[in-house]
DNA sequence: TCCAATATACTCAAACATGGAGTAACGTAG
DNA sequence: CTACGTTACTCCATGTTTGAGTATATTGGA
């Protein structure tokens, strides 16, 4: 029997808000603020409800809807347990993953590479915003999908929205700098960057130590 | 024959800088800025410099350093044509991940959580400014590993603090407003949030469309 | 000097995860 | 009535992590 990760608890958790079909909570998955900070694909849903099951955290059901059948499942006693539990273990880290950003760092090794890379960098933060966006009017319209968690939903909301702020105005910075000409100044600028930052995360530092 | 992926080309960049053991690259990468956008395991860079070697783009050679034999490996012509065929490819995302912040979605579900896992972000992201900022003054004192992409590297750099800054704004505030009493508010305050995050996307969006 | 810890240099297995293809039954618009 | 879209999944190859395991060489301390 697989073991239970972060992806079954999450699962586990929206669970408890309400019995879902697999189906169900893929498309509920791929527009909710879930997909902003534990992002799974659809496949994985079905074998994590079985495994949620396995582990006796929920409970499935046949159901007949439509002519088609299908199961909904269902968390049990043991599920609230195990997912009062994982809620209060202080596990798990911010991890950060970007095919364009990496190239950035090579950027040196060809010519095109750096413009490229930042305009496409560009293309997908204005449908990452778009998508965030239509999601946030969606829920001032209909109103929230879970009343519960409405406030800590919007919290989330607020960092997401920083987050794509802060990347947007360096990208800014950067396809400005882009366009004056490369003073080609190699290390001594880059120093000169590296000692801004170095102060900029000391007192950032200083500022979380004292808080 | 595996294909070739991001982590493949990540590599192969590296191996344009230089020749590397495995062994080496994996206690090169625990530092360097790579780490940042694209983090693996040491396990995987072993299997990935086979790929290469398979796939033509490098090739490996025995070597005997202090009694110890070791590969090393190094970028062949096919190689440096891939790669910055690869650079040139507007492909990729940007993608979060974050246990913590998962469990936050969920707080309504237990009194505890909330504090939990704000409590444990704010220790995390701590040692994250730490090690960046270990990081950095290491570069300052024994130089660039590699002058080429010493600026790209301190522009990535700037991002990279920009998104410390952010999350650490963010959770001062949510530490906070957890210290005051909760209003106990739900959907009416939350509604509020939304409306402002609405309008700040919406600003953001059309700043990002007229650039 | 001997010993233990650490560094070098990997290999391997189990299981999580993705992406895409495939299956099948029902509903609906033209 | 037919084609397309939606519901409701399954399956496969392979990428990826985690952790343990193997083995040799160097180094610092009792």
């Amino acid at each position: 029997m697989a073991k239970l990760t972060t992806t079954s608890y999450a699962i586990l958790g929206l669970l408890e808000r309400r019995t879902w079909s697999a189906y169900e909570l893929t498309k509920y998955m791929q527009h909710s603020g879930i997909r902003g900070v534990w992002p799974r694909t659809e496949s994985r849903i079905y074998v994590e409800f079985k495994n949620l099951v396995a582990h006796g955290l929920a409970t499935a059901s046949e159901q007949t809807k439509q002519g088609r059948k299908r199961s909904v499942y269902k968390i049990s006693a043991a599920g609230r347990k195990g997912l009062r539990n994982w809620l209060l273990s202080p596990e798990g880290s911010f991890r950060l993953e970007s095919e364009p950003l990496l190239k950035l760092l090579f950027g040196d090794l060809d010519d095109g590479a750096t413009h490229v890379q930042l305009e496409h960098m560009h293309a997908q933060l204005i449908s990452e915003t778009e998508l965030m966006l239509e999601e946030v009017n969606r829920s001032l319209e209909n109103g929230f999908y879970f009343e519960e968690n409405a406030l800590h939903n919007s919290q989330l909301l607020s960092l997401l929205t920083d987050l794509l702020e802060s990347r947007s105005d360096w990208l800014n910075d950067m396809r400005q700098s882009g366009r004056r000409k490369t003073p080609k100044s190699t290390s001594n600028e880059a120093a000169k960057i590296y000692r801004q930052q170095a102060k900029r995360l000391a007192s950032l530092l200083e500022k979380l130590q004292d808080q």
